[in-house]
DNA sequence: ATCTATTAATAAGA
DNA sequence: TTCTTATTAATAGAT
């Protein structure tokens, strides 16, 4: 719009390159409230221009810090904060600030993962949290039974390799018994030398902690398994 | 643009403000990324749809993080919020791996809030981890009640205090057709002045957000609502 | 989602 | 920076 059509590159010649900027910030911004208003969305906008001024616009509701805070819970690629050891001792207290700030945001966060701190948040974010805990905790649930599952696995394999051993020398036992001659007290104390059926073992103790989260321990059946899977990424 | 003029309110029409932040969401982002490459600018956006949906766009130069950081060392450097400096220069580099480190277990603490990285757990520690979800979605539970059932008070003071000033209204009105006289008109368009039983009002709006999570609220008759949007993510 | 009549944004010039 | 104006772009309402 203007007075012909505009390549999408950058624009070369700086004064018109600033003149653009300035118009196209103020209609930037303007959208921005707009679509925020009309739309009752939650807007953050941050423009730093060429030369590193910093421009931005917020919805008037919730400050930037609400936002980039809530913006965080959402975004859980971490960020992996790549911060360079500050060189010269001019960076250290900018540096030092940052990573400040950096805490106090985790920390804010944490409060309210941990349910403290609910006093500021909105009825929406309240119920944004709760999906997130809920999608969490069947997260951590379905890991927890799957530690389950394999240690059970991991015991059962064990029982029958002993079992398997103990018939073992049990037959080597019966066939010393053969070659030397017959030894009637081990017969006594080893009444059923090669029992294939034994009782099964107690189940390990740590089944016994939580019953109710394995409500279906079919030990050697099929595999239950829950699949949980409740905030999907897309990327275009 | 477009077949009118709009005025700058909330669009109440439901249907008409998710069409709207659609369409605008889209020219929203574009004219971000072109000021972005025309001028050569930073820009980070974020929104938060009403439904709590995030969309965002960042200069793929740089990554959204990477800009949220350079913001909140602005921020913080206009605010001046200068903590607690270390005094000596040989304290820095300690100060600074100490908030390192502080960083590092936030982050990972927080992931396993999130249900993630849960592989280095120990089934103790996803036990814990599970009482403390559980225990925090009963505070934001909780507290969304509260907020809930606050709502609906002030909703059901405010009604009441309505249908009083209209008792009051109509007996003025009776009042002036006694000095003056009949007029049989009013009666009729006004058929119960002071009816003591109006009908219930419809439940507040956010009512219709989460049934499943509102077991007990039985305001002026049963409801049916709409399921929750989980957090999805786009970006463009 | 697609189509257009309109309005809004803005490029270029002053 | 600000104003003007010719043009393009965005989009409201309809389909």
């Amino acid at each position: 719009m203007g007075r012909g059509k505009v390549e999408l590159k950058r624009i070369e010649n700086k004064i018109n390159r600033q003149v653009t900027f300035s118009k196209r910030r103020g209609g930037l911004l303007k959208k921005a409230h707009e679509i925020s208003v009309l739309c009752d969305a939650e807007v953050a906008l941050i423009v730093f221009s060429h030369k590193g001024k910093l421009f931005e616009y917020s919805t008037d509701s919730c400050s930037m810090d609400r936002i980039l805070e809530k913006y965080e819970r959402y975004s859980f690629a971490e960020r992996q904060l790549v911060v360079n050891e500050p060189q010269s001792p001019a960076n250290w207290s900018l540096e030092y600030s940052k990573l400040r700030a950096r805490i106090d945001l985790l920390q804010r966060n944490h409060r309210h993962y941990m349910g403290e701190d609910l006093d500021s948040m909105s009825l929406k974010d309240l119920q944004n949290l709760e999906q997130q805990l809920d999608t969490a905790l069947k997260n951590i649930r379905s890991r927890k039974n799957q530690l389950l599952y394999d240690s059970i696995s991991e015991l059962q394999r064990k029982e029958k390799a002993i079992q398997e051993e103990n018939s073992m020398l049990s037959k080597q036992i019966k066939e010393k018994e053969h070659e030397i001659g017959q030894q009637p007290e081990w017969e006594h104390q080893n009444p059923g030398p090669s029992a294939p059926q034994m009782p099964p073992p107690p189940p390990p103790p740590f089944l016994m902690a939580t019953p109710h989260q394995l409500p279906a321990l079919n030990i050697g059946g099929g595999y239950v398994g829950e699949a949980t899977e409740t905030g999907t990424r897309n990327n275009a």
